[in-house]
RNA sequence: GGGUUUGUAGCUCAACUGGACAGAGCGACGGUUUCCUAAACCGUAGGUUCCGGGUUCGAUUCCCGGCAGACCCA
């Protein structure tokens, strides 16, 4: 049985007919203490109309002591418990018989459409998109990982106004060849030279890139076809970008995808009485919900990405009735997401809306724009990674492909290990970090569980029973025990860094029995025991960088 | 002006949602390679958890009032 489940016996044993609400065993704050402790008979002495630490005597009375070595009160009533070897034992050989090592398969059979990433067409990706990219990521990849399937989506900017400006700057402000051999670079220089121009005093061009715009949007065929090809070529440097970073998505599905479903979101919302005439718009009113008006057509007839977003969400609960749809973006987009939540629960989806917001990046203290000159692109903070990587790595013949699984990881972690919440100033030096609480230092202790398995010749699976005895793989061994706890609160929560800390932590722990327990060197069953633990360790440390997309070199 | 959000070591962040003496990394200082990968390990220094009240056995966490930053909406 689980501690928690033994805990839970003696709980309704020691206080029947109360409601406990769930009583749990927590790793110990301190080992002095024991291995876990347990804080719920504080928490219920009053509602027992007792003590609270006469409430945790009664409980450490009540508790079966079949699975530990020491329970004592402690403090005010913290119940601590150290388990005994049995326990632990048993404890470890059943998370390593698991084909999930633990992790609960909560999603399966069950469906998320997550929504990341999602830039604009016809810009070249820069540091600001590493957040929902990476943090997306690492939430699709968890979900997969508890057992869900994960509709990825990138919900891509690729309509509106700029694509008038871009049409018109790619026919006067580019030359045939540039017009031939376009890229991304090429659209974004087009796009700020066009856009120069159009705030010219006389308004002429101004005036043409709005004409190319209602061309576009009323079905020219030249317009169309060059709108699809910036899309095209945006979505080919785009994968370039993700396929450096080992991301994939199912679907592309911009904006534009919408656009013929958005008249009839409106009707609907008319038909329903939601939507008003408001000073030539159409709005909904969301005022006795604090949130103000949303606006779901503009006076000039255009609609805007709440409508756009209702249409989306309608499309995607038809096609794949999923139980969540999960967007990460950054956090100013909240307002929005409340308000498009508000008109979904108005409306009746059938499906539960979750926004994962993040704070916004900015470089050298200023928000990251083309105008303000501190756009650092995407394809360069990568090449820097490996290039730093490579610094090193090449000291130990280590290739450009290691360096990129480490560089690209450094990136990767930098981000997912810390609450989001935050808004965040990029710096080179954070961004690359190599030591310390970094991803190279959780490679770093992967290859040295390889290695110690190659050497020993064995994968860690060899049939020894666990039997961490020392202070160290005690340690190490209960840090195991958590994995599973560690995925599902990052799942549940949305936040890959409660598994990266878990990660850490873990691999710190790992490092501090590698550098005091010989492997190799003891004999014996106590050889093959700590193998045992080094070779679960791995395998978890595996599956949790795999998780947030971290690579896993064997060697470095 | 309204709203959201953040404030913890010099810096970057934790603290499992109210629990024990607030912990890590970086940086600083000192130590550890005839020994399984030193991208590592061990130790020292560093705190009025922005300020002031309140709630209770107990507050970094919850409530009220300020201050400061970031963002959103008129």
């Amino acid at each position: 049985m689980t501690l928690d489940g033994i805990l839970a016996e003696a709980f309704a044993k020691a206080f029947p007919g109360i409601e406990t609400g769930g009583v749990r065993a927590l790793p110990a704050t301190d080992p002095k203490f024991g291995d876990y402790q347990c804080n719920d008979a504080l928490r219920l002495s009053k509602k027992a109309g007792m003590k609270p630490r006469e409430a945790a005597e009664k409980v450490a009375a009540a508790l079966d002591r079949a699975a530990f070595s020491k329970v004592e009160v402690a403090g005010p009533g913290f119940l601590n418990l150290t388990v005994n070897d049995a326990w632990l034992d048993g404890a470890l050989a059943r998370i390593s018989a698991s084909p999930s090592l633990g992790v609960k398969q909560t999603g399966a059979g069950r469906k998320v459409v997550i929504d990341y990433s999602s830039p604009n067409a016809a810009k070249q990706m820069h540091i600001g998109h590493i957040r929902s990219t990476v943090i997306g990521n690492a939430i699709d990849r968890i979900y997969r990982a508890i057992g869900y399937e994960v509709v990825a989506d990138n919900h891509l900017g690729d309509w509106g106004t700029q694509f008038g400006i871009l049409i018109k700057g790619y026919r006067d402000c580019l030359t045939q060849e540039e017009r031939d051999r376009l890229t991304v670079a090429t659209l974004e220089k087009c796009y700020v030279l066009s856009a120069a121009k159009a705030k010219e005093e006389d308004g002429v061009w101004k005036d043409a890139c709005r004409a190319e715009l209602v061309k576009l949007q009323q079905g020219d065929p030249e317009n169309l076809a060059l709108w699809r090809r910036f899309i095209d070529i945006s979505i080919g440097e785009f994968e370039r970008m993700y396929a450096r970073l080992g991301i994939k998505f199912d679907t592309y599905r911009g904006e534009s995808y919408y656009n013929a479903a958005m008249p009839g979101v409106v009707e609907r919302l008319v038909s329903a009485g939601l939507a008003k005439e408001s000073e030539g718009a159409l709005v909904v009113d969301l005022s006795s919900e604090n949130l103000g008006v949303a606006i779901v057509r503009k006076s000039d007839g255009g609609y805007n990405y709440t409508t756009s977003d209702l249409a989306c969400v309608e499309s995607r609960v038809a096609e794949y009735a999923p139980e969540k749809i999960i967007y990460v973006t950054d956090d100013r987009q909240k307002l929005h997401f409340a308000q498009f939540f508000a008109i979904c629960a108005k409306t009746g989806v059938k499906t539960t809306l979750v926004h994962v917001p993040f704070g916004l990046m900015s470089y050298q203290g200023k928000a990251i724009s083309t105008r303000e000159g501190n756009l650092v692109r995407l394809d360069d903070l990568l090449s820097e990674a490996r290039r730093r990587a490579f610094e090193i790595v090449k000291e130990r013949g280590g290739d450009e492909r290691l360096a990129e699984e480490i560089g690209y990881g450094a990136v990767k972690y930098a981000d997912l290990s810390h609450d989001p919440a935050t808004a965040i100033d990029f710096d080179w030096d954070k961004a690359l970090a190599l030591e310390g609480n970094s991803g190279p230092y959780l490679q770093y202790a992967y290859a040295r569980v390889c290695s110690l398995m190659d050497k020993a010749g064995c994968d860690g699976s060899a049939p020894a029973p666990f039997a961490p005895r020392t202070v160290h793989e005690r340690r190490l061994a209960l840090a195991l025990l958590e994995f599973p706890g560690a995925v599902a609160r990052a799942a549940a929560a949305y936040k890959p860094y409660v598994l990266a800390e878990w990660l850490f932590q873990t691999s710190q722990a790992y490092s501090a029995f590698y550098q005091n327990t010989p492997v190799l060197k003891s004999e014996g069953t106590t050889r093959l025991s700590r193998l045992r633990l080094c070779g679960l360790f791995g395998d978890m440390l595996a599956k949790g960088l795999h998780m947030l997309g971290i690579e896993t070199p064997r060697r470095i």
